[in-house]
RNA sequence: UCUCGGGUGGUGUAAUGGUAACACUACCGGUUUUGAUCCGGUCAUUCUAGGUUCGAAUCCUAGCCCGAGAA
């Protein structure tokens, strides 16, 4: 018998290729991408493809690599949970003066989530779903799931996706686990899938946040450490812990970074690279994948951010959905709404959300 | 009005006779499935007008402007 496999398309080339790769191994593939953009959102006016924006040409991309395999392929409306989950998130995040993550949120509640559910509520049945991510799953002998590193460690995508439990991870695949991307474009172009060479997609949304966040301008003051005034601003959402450019205070003997958001009091604190270093922080809605958190103290690797190398930390957990970090050496830019994500070894144990 | 000091790119400084340096900012590009970091590149003929000199940001003269002081 064979297992009915639903694959997530993008329209990119890496889902193309677990599809692809699926169906060589024999299994019937179904394949379906979820439809998030709301046509009542501004077009974006940036170049570049995004994950949220105008999808009619994706959906044609995604529809033409099913032809391509010779598979079923179906639209899936998923609008209306990713503007409550997603873009909720996104505006009350930065609202707040803190920096949210909406890969991490579309990835667990959207693709993870509300993607196969839509699909079975249409009617389709499969045993399980795949996407083209990089990472892998592994079911250990003691029968618990575990999300583990691609072996492409510079695609590796288990930053976005350590959300996912034990009843989501039981059921879905990652063909592309075990390759790097320069076999799976190599796959995609021997196989003459139509979207062989298209680019990397790399941002969330390719327009001015702006039009997503709706937020009137805020002018406040950019300050020093003692609240001296250096510069001014148009609302605090413009701006991330770490970021450097943009702050258009000139003169300084080392450049400025962004230290802290004040939303109280509306205020952007910069200082120099010595001033973003922090050797621990609290973590809040911790999700640990494997059901429950340790019982003690743990030492792992966490990346607070993607394409941070991860630190060493030890990480003590706070009931059962908080923890605490703290880190061997301090990091840069531990950023409030960013996500922590606790590796040990090849294996993601847990992760939350940076306090 | 007078005296002293000073006027170099968007900003802060350097170069005191030999064709303008450094940092910051800004912009452009690269890296990056979070507009972060990081990396590469670009942006001034030195307040104005004369003069001295083979040659001046650097010396001289006048003007303009800024700061400090002064019945």
């Amino acid at each position: 018998m064979k297992n009915k496999i639903l694959v997530g398309l993008s329209g990119g080339v890496d889902s193309a290729v677990a599809a692809l790769l699926l169906k060589e191994r024999g299994f019937e593939v179904i394949g379906a991408i979820m439809s998030i953009w709301d046509d009542s959102l501004p077009r974006p006016t940036g170049e570049g493809h995004a994950c949220l924006g105008p999808e009619e040409d994706d959906i044609e991309s995604a529809s033409a690599v099913a032809r391509a395999l010779g598979i079923e392929f179906h639209v899936l409306d998923c609008r209306e949970q990713y503007r409550k989950i997603v873009l909720e998130n996104f505006r009350s995040e930065y609202a707040q003066g803190r920096t949210p993550n909406p890969c991490v949120w579309c990835n667990s509640y959207i693709k993870f989530g509300a993607l196969p559910v839509a699909a079975r509520k249409q009617g389709l049945s499969f045993s399980h779903f795949a996407t083209g991510h990089y990472a892998s799953v592994e079911r250990g002998e003691d029968g618990i799931y575990r999300l583990k590193k691609a072996k492409d460690a510079a695609k590796d995508q288990t930053y976005f996706i350590y959300r996912l439990n034990q009843k989501q991870l039981s059921e879905i695949m990652f063909p592309l686990g075990g390759y790097l991307k320069t076999e799976v474009r190599e796959l995609a172009k021997n196989s003459n899938l139509p979207i062989h060479d298209k680019p990397d997609s790399q941002d969330f949304y390719c327009g001015d946040y702006g039009d997503i966040l709706k937020f009137p301008n805020r002018p406040g003051d950019i300050v020093d450490k003692k609240g001296a005034p250096l510069g001014r601003h148009n609302g605090i959402w413009n701006y991330t812990i770490g970021k450097r450019k943009g702050l258009g205070i000139s003169g300084e003997k080392e450049p400025l970074y962004v230290a802290r958001l004040d939303a109280k009091n509306n205020r952007v604190i910069v200082g120099p690279k010595s001033d973003l270093y922090s050797a621990e922080c609290a973590v809040e809605n911790v999700v640990w994948p494997e059901g429950k958190a340790p019982g003690s103290s743990v030492r792992v690797l966490v990346k607070i951010r993607q394409a941070h190398i991860p630190a060493e930390a030890e990480v003590f957990p706070a009931g059962s959905n908080a923890a605490r970090v703290v880190f061997k050496n301090p990091q840069m830019s531990v950023t409030p709404g960013q996500s922590a994500v606790f590796y040990q070894g090849d294996t993601v144990l847990g992760g939350g959300i940076i306090a």
